[in-house]
RNA sequence: GCGCCCAUAGCUCAAUUGGAUAGAGCAUCUGACUACGAAUCAGAAGGUUGGAGGUUCGACUCCUUCUGGGCGCACCA
C-alpha cells in the first residue's frame, strides 16, 4: 500500500519554517532547527519555542536580544500569530488567532483515515516479529504484553509510511518440543492405566491431559502411547491452534508465520553454520564448536555445536540466525523484534551472528524492543508465571476477565521497559473505572450529539462556516489537542513506544469532556452549532483515529 | 562478580527526550443531573523525583558513585 503525499498545512510547521527563516536571518547557523512545544501553562501562549537560549552561544548574545530581534524579523500575521512575547530566561511566546489554529482541523474532516499518516518510511518494508511463543502451552500474559505492543508498534510504522508484516516466529523443533511429546505420552500412558513420569522440563498444565485423551479418541490405534512422532505432531498442531484463537479473541492477525522447524528440513541451518566457518570467526574446543561472539561486543564466546557426549545439537542461536538471514534476503532491510527481557541476552548473540556472516547486514540488526516482565498478583499473593511448571495466568484469563479492549489499554498505557504489575483482581474489580472507558466513553459522546441532533455525522462539513467563532478556552485546548496528533504519531513511532499514543488519547479525551460539559453544540445559535458540529466531528474522528492505532474499538454508545 | 532495565504523590503510572510552577487515574475530602449520557464535570489535599556529588542559562531527564529491586550471564530455549 503507497501512501499518498500528506502535506497538510499545519500551524506549527508553518510557524517552525517561519521562525528558522528568521533566525537564518540574524545569522543562526544553516541547521538550526527550532523545537515549537506546547506550553503547560496556557497562559504562556499557543506555542512556544526555546530557539532565543539555544542561539545564544553561537550569536553571542543574550537570549532576550535574540529573542526581541527575531519577534521583529518574523512576518507574524501569515502564520497566524496574533501575539508573541518574551518570557523567562528568553522563552518566545506566540498566540494564535482562533480561527486559523481551527482551520487546522479541516484535513481530519476531509481525509479522516489519513489523519496522522506521514510518508517518513517511504514505503520501504519492514517485517515486526513478536509473540513468537512456543508451541508447548497456551499464551501467557506476557506473551499478551507482546501482542498488545507488537501490534501498535505495526501500525505505527504503517502509519509513517512503511510497508510492514507482522511475523510470529515457531520454536517448533528441539528439546521443548520433545518434552511436549514426553509430556503428552506420560498422559496417554495414565489414560491407559500405565504410569510414565513427565520428563524434567516437560508440562504439567491440564491442556497436556486435554490434547492426550484428544490424541487417543482419534488414534484409537495408538492407545497405548507408543507414536512419539504422533503425538508430538499432534500436540504441537493443537497448540497452534489455540494459541491462533487466543490471538484472534485479542485481535492481533500475523501476515506471515515462520517455522524453525523448516530452517533444518531446507537445509539453511547447515548453510548458515557453512558461512560462519567459512568467515573465520569459530573454532573447535572441548569438541564443541564456538563462535567467536566476543569479536562483536559479547563477553564471551558461545557454543553453536555442542560436542558429541552432549548429544551433537546446534544451540537455539543457531537457527536464530539463519532466521534473520531469512529476514535480510527476503527483503526486509530493517526488523523489528518485539521480546520480554528475559531474552536480552540472545540480541547480542543474533546480532554477532550476523555480523560474522559479513554480509553487509547493518550492525544495529534486528532492533529489538524489549518489554520487562508482567507480574501478575491474585488475592494479595504473586503468581509464578511459569509455563514449565503450568500454573500461569493465560492471556485468555485475562480477556474473559476485563475484556479486550482493557487488556490492550492496560498493556500500552506504561512503557516497556518498566515492570508491569497485572493485578488481577483489581482488573477485575475495576474494569469499570479502567481508563480505556474514558476515551471510548468520550467517543460515544461526539456519536450522541450527532444521534440526538440528527445530524449525519459524515455529512458535516466546514464548508461556508466561520471556525473563529470556536474561541471558548475548551474549544482552543481541545482543538490544539487534536492538531497534536500527527506529530505525536511520529514520535512514537520513532521511538517505538506506542504509551505515547495511549497518553495522548487520555488527554484528548479529557479536553472533549471538559468542552462536552461547558458548552453545547445542539440549539445554539446557528453560527456556533454549525462551527460546533465541526469540532465534534474532528473530535469523533480524532479520538477514533486514536483508539484504532493502538488496536481499540471506538464504540459509538456504550 | 559482570551486563541490561528500573526507582517519581498512599497505590498504578506520565512528563512532548535538556525547558517555565513535575502531571493524570485509583483511594480520601467538598460541590454539580429539569439542556447533546453524572461511565461525566469543577475543586481540595497529597512531592527534598531513592541518597550524594558533577555538567549549564536550566536536570526527573545527561555523567560519576552509592543504596534498593527485576532480568540475564549453560555444550537450556
Amino acid at each position: 500500500m503507497r501512501t499518498r503525499e500528506f502535506a497538510f498545512v499545519n500551524h506549527a510547521e508553518s510557524l517552525r519554517t517561519e521562525v528558522a527563516r528568521a533566525a537564518l536571518a540574524l545569522g543562526a547557523p544553516q541547521d538550526v532547527t527550532p523545537v515549537l512545544e506546547r506550553p503547560r501553562d496556557p497562559t504562556f501562549g499557543d506555542w512556544a519555542t526555546n530557539v532565543a537560549m539555544t542561539l545564544a552561544k553561537p550569536l553571542g548574545k543574550k537570549p532576550r536580544e535574540i529573542a526581541e530581534a527575531l519577534i521583529a524579523e518574523m512576518d507574524l500575521p501569515s502564520v497566524g500569530v496574533t501575539h508573541a512575547e518574551i518570557a523567562g530566561p528568553g522563552f518566545l511566546n506566540f498566540r494564535l488567532d482562533a480561527g486559523f489554529l481551527a482551520r487546522g482541523l479541516l484535513p481530519i474532516l476531509a481525509h479522516p483515515a489519513d489523519w496522522g499518516r506521514s510518508d517518513v518510511g517511504k514505503g520501504a518494508r519492514v517485517v515486526v516479529e513478536f509473540v513468537s511463543a512456543n508451541p508447548t502451552g497456551p499464551l501467557h500474559v506476557g506473551h499478551g504484553r507482546q501482542a498488545a505492543l507488537g501490534d501498535a508498534i505495526s501500525t505505527l510504522l504503517a502509519y509513517t509510511g512503511w510497508t510492514v508484516e507482522r511475523e510470529f516466529y515457531y520454536n517448533d523443533a528441539g528439546v521443548q518440543i520433545a518434552n511436549l511429546a514426553k509430556s503428552v505420552q506420560a498422559r496417554v500412558y495414565e489414560l491407559a492405566g500405565q504410569t510414565l513420569a513427565i520428563p524434567d522440563g516437560g508440562y504439567h498444565g491440564e491442556y497436556i491431559a486435554e490434547i492426550a485423551q484428544r490424541y487417543v479418541a482419534e488414534h484409537p490405534a495408538d492407545a497405548v502411547g507408543a507414536d512419539l512422532i504422533a503425538m508430538q505432531a499432534f500436540g504441537v498442531a493443537a497448540l497452534r491452534h489455540e494459541q491462533d484463537l487466543d490471538l484472534q479473541t485479542f485481535g492481533v492477525k500475523f501476515d506471515t508465520y515462520y517455522l524453525e522447524s523448516s530452517l533444518y528440513s531446507d537445509g539453511r541451518v547447515d548453510k548458515t553454520v557453512s558461512a560462519l566457518c567459512a568467515s573465520g570467526h569459530t573454532y573447535e574446543k572441548d569438541g564443541a564448536l564456538f563462535l567467536r561472539t566476543t569479536d562483536f561486543g559479547d563477553d564471551k564466546d558461545r557454543v553453536m555445536k555442542k560436542s558429541a557426549a552432549k548429544g551433537g545439537d546446534y544451540t537455539y542461536f543457531v537457527p536464530d540466525v539463519a532466521y534473520h538471514v531469512t529476514k535480510w534476503e527476503r527483503g526486509y532491510h530493517r526488523a523489528v523484534n518485539v521480546q520480554g527481557a528475559d531474552h536480552h541476552s540472545t540480541t547480542t548473540r543474533v546480532r554477532a551472528g550476523l555480523q560474522a556472516l559479513n554480509m553487509g547486514i547493518p550492525i544495529g540488526y534486528p532492533e529489538y524492543v524489549l518489554h520487562q516482565m508482567v507480574t501478575v498478583m491474585k488475592s494479595g499473593e504473586e503468581m509464578k508465571i511459569s509455563k514449565r511448571a503450568g500454573a500461569y495466568v493465560t492471556v485468555r484469563d485475562l480477556i474473559d476477565e476485563v475484556g479486550r479492549d482493557a487488556v490492550r489499554f492496560f498493556f500500552l498505557m506504561r512503557k516497556g521497559d518498566s515492570q508491569l504489575v497485572f493485578d488481577v483482581d483489581l482488573a477485575r474489580s475495576q474494569s469499570e473505572e479502567n481508563p480505556v472507558y474514558y476515551a471510548q466513553m468520550a467517543h460515544a459522546r461526539m456519536c450522541g450529539i450527532f444521534r440526538v441532533g440528527d445530524v449525519d455525522a459524515a455529512s458535516v462539513s466546514a464548508h461556508g462556516v466561520d471556525l473563529a467563532v470556536l474561541s471558548e478556552p475548551a474549544e482552543q485546548e481541545l482543538i490544539k489537542q487534536l492538531l497534536d496528533f500527527p506529530a505525536m504519531v511520529r514520535s512514537a513511532a520513532d521511538h517505538l513506544e506506542p504509551h505515547r499514543i495511549a497518553g495522548w488519547l487520555l488527554e484528548t479525551a479529557r479536553a472533549a469532556h471538559t468542552w462536552y460539559h461547558k458548552h453545547h453544540v445542539l440549539g445554539e445559535p446557528e453560527a456556533i452549532t454549525r462551527a460546533r458540529l465541526v469540532l465534534a466531528r474532528a473530535t469523533q474522528l480524532g479520538l477514533s483515529a486514536g483508539l484504532r492505532v493502538l488496536g481499540l474499538s471506538a464504540p459509538e454508545r456504550m
